[in-house]
DNA sequence: ACAATATATCGACCAATGTCAATCTAAGGA
DNA sequence: TCCTTAGATTGACATTGGTCGATATATTGT
């Protein structure tokens, strides 16, 4: 990449694609998202794409508190507790749960507006 | 589910919870989601949540007439032809995408709506 | 008909992931 | 102090998933 000028969307005229396309091509209007914002989007969709872990969100959601304990969980979910904690791991580290302990128990909460956050930036993708 | 009246949240008094519940629970505000529910979630997030599709969907998206042709793609994914028509077919059969081929070209439009419905179900869980 | 091009499919490979049994850690109660 | 219980960690295993090279299919141009 040379040029001293970009080359604008208003620059193509419609027969004539840019430099580098093909012939099938048609015009942009806007810019398609980098391959950065590409990775860390998706690594937010993969802690989210399991069943088991929509249901924990949902779950924990479901609370009037916003906050179950494991035992909610592992009574709910017919996995086994090592896994159902594997889960939870998975989804803090995500940012989307956040962990306290109170005495025996661990409570799970909603970080607020993580959810909502990932939905709306891929419905903006 | 053999209960002629369903167990209202307004049933439990503040100290004690339903019936299987274990003592470091509290009260639910409403129902999770069910476990069907959650693996037809999970699948369409499972299709999203790939750097290389989600780039997919945004080069798509952003073309004018919310159509690209595989040559767009090549071009800008540094990925073999093989394996963008791999993310291709997985998006076309999650219902993200559809194809229309026209002489040698294969088109491919954004499924209006289908993301912004998985963005709305995944805020609602 | 033939050659060239665009895209899809196949087969194989390696990495990542979900699951569980076994074990470890930590907190409470007797 | 010891036992019990809640939960996390580890290690192993089978499955899934992303990638590519090779090949197949289909369409256009000569």
């Amino acid at each position: 990449m040379t040029f001293t000028r970009t080359l604008l969307l208003t620059d193509i005229s419609p027969p004539v694609a840019a430099a580098d396309a093909a012939a099938c091509s048609s015009p942009l209007a806007r810019e398609a998202i980098g391959s950065l914002h590409a990775e860390t989007l998706a690594r937010s969709l993969k802690a989210l794409a399991d069943p088991a872990r929509l249901r924990i969100i949902s779950i924990v959601a479901a609370h009037a508190d916003q906050e179950a304990c494991v035992c909610d969980l592992t009574g709910q979910l017919t996995l086994s507790q090592p896994t159902i904690s594997h889960h939870l791991k998975v989804l803090v580290e995500a940012g989307f749960l956040a962990r306290a302990k109170r005495g025996t128990w661990s409570y799970y909460s909603l970080v607020p507006g993580s959810i909502d956050s990932v939905a709306g930036v891929l419905a903006a993708v």
